[in-house]
DNA sequence: TCAGTATGTGTACATTGTTCACTTTTTTCT
DNA sequence: AGAAAAAAGTGAACAATGTACACATACTGA
């Protein structure tokens, strides 16, 4: 780490921190992320990244919104995957959205910090809403319209079964004596179970 | 805050501090939780506390596990109020464990801070495991029995979908047009949509 | 009563977020 | 091209925080 640069200016700071953010968290959780780490990490002085975020919040913030747009791509590549093998796409959403979150567990925190971040940003915003159309999507009928906030009961129940299955793996100890194999077999498991009331066509 | 007390001895300082993280965890956020501002609260010096806790984690471990008590209890009663009136039993236990976390934001997240407590502090495995068991004493034929790790699909599926929406709700930014009433009523039908899913006699 | 233990105090220190005046580079305008 | 302005990075500060340690005070049991 903090490699001398050649040049006084770095050239792409704001986007270096972020990286920085996610190097640091990967590795040593979340709440270890500080701002003069990641200065260091980057060879450049703890001032520096205040030219960038206003604060300690700003940034986090902008990396809760990095960390939801790549959660989504994940989903929309699960998707889409599951489409050309015939799969299940509902199936292979939620799987992978519980297996993101056991694979960065951190970054998964850091999506949903309310009290650390700025949580009325437009653009965390955007992302969130995003996520929420990415699990929407794999159900049939469903149109990604004007009003998205508003979200039908079955999305909901998907979203929030996946949502908490992923928080108690990764932040409640459920299941400590399971591998990560295993749990994903049990994530398997309960969905299968779920399924049924994700498939009755009265809305 | 910080009355003068008589004695030089407090008396009673492990439980007050726990005391204090409440209050201000609830007015400011657990995250804005401090020792120094707890020892100020109480009118007690900053190094006190270490008296009782070997550090700011044990002392938020504590807190975790006196809160999701709280949430045990206040799952019990519900489940207790519901049989004597004839309700659905895991209807009122999830209705109850969102309505808390609503009613509570700070200290539900206080609950599954992974990376701020020691979340192997057998005081507080068994709270997350007495936790666990109210959940799954809605379901028919539930047993308390020796092995509470094995958790059957069901009782899992249940758990995971109102933690993960009171999670939705409360660090997610779910639903902000919506008042509390409504947020509930919403839990209400998501809960409805899941029911047929935990019925099926098929273990 | 008195020694020992438990509990609380005060001072000190390293780390953190943040500010501000300053320097260095890049861009823009004529 | 050269000057003026804007952008980007620096270093020295400051207050707040968690924590350690030597000390002071109160309680308890022989």
């Amino acid at each position: 780490m903090a490699k001398k640069r050649a040049s006084y200016h770095h050239g792409n700071l704001a986007e270096s921190l972020l990286d920085a953010v996610n190097t640091i968290a990967e590795q040593f959780g979340i709440e270890a992320v500080t701002l003069r780490g990641c200065a260091k990490h980057l060879g450049v002085s703890p001032s520096s990244a205040f030219r960038h975020y206003s604060d300690k919040r700003a940034l986090f913030t902008a990396f809760a919104t990095r960390a939801l747009n790549q959660l989504s791509d994940t989903l929309q590549q699960a998707h889409t995957e599951a489409d050309s093998r015939g799969n299940d796409a509902l199936m292979a959403v939620g799987l992978a959205y519980v297996q993101y979150a056991l694979a960065h567990p951190a970054l998964f925190r850091a999506m949903w910090r309310e009290e650390a971040i700025y949580t009325q940003d437009p653009d965390y915003l955007e992302a969130a809403l995003r996520l929420q159309g990415q699990i929407s999507s794999g159900f049939a009928g469903s149109i990604d319209d004007g009003d998205p906030e508003a979200i039908s009961d079955q999305e909901l129940l998907l979203w929030s079964a996946v949502h908490g299955l992923a928080n108690l793996y990764v932040d409640g100890n459920l299941n400590g004596h399971l591998s990560q194999f295993e749990r994903l077999k049990k994530v398997e498991a309960v969905i299968t179970t779920l399924k049924p009331a994700l498939l009755s066509s009265d809305q």
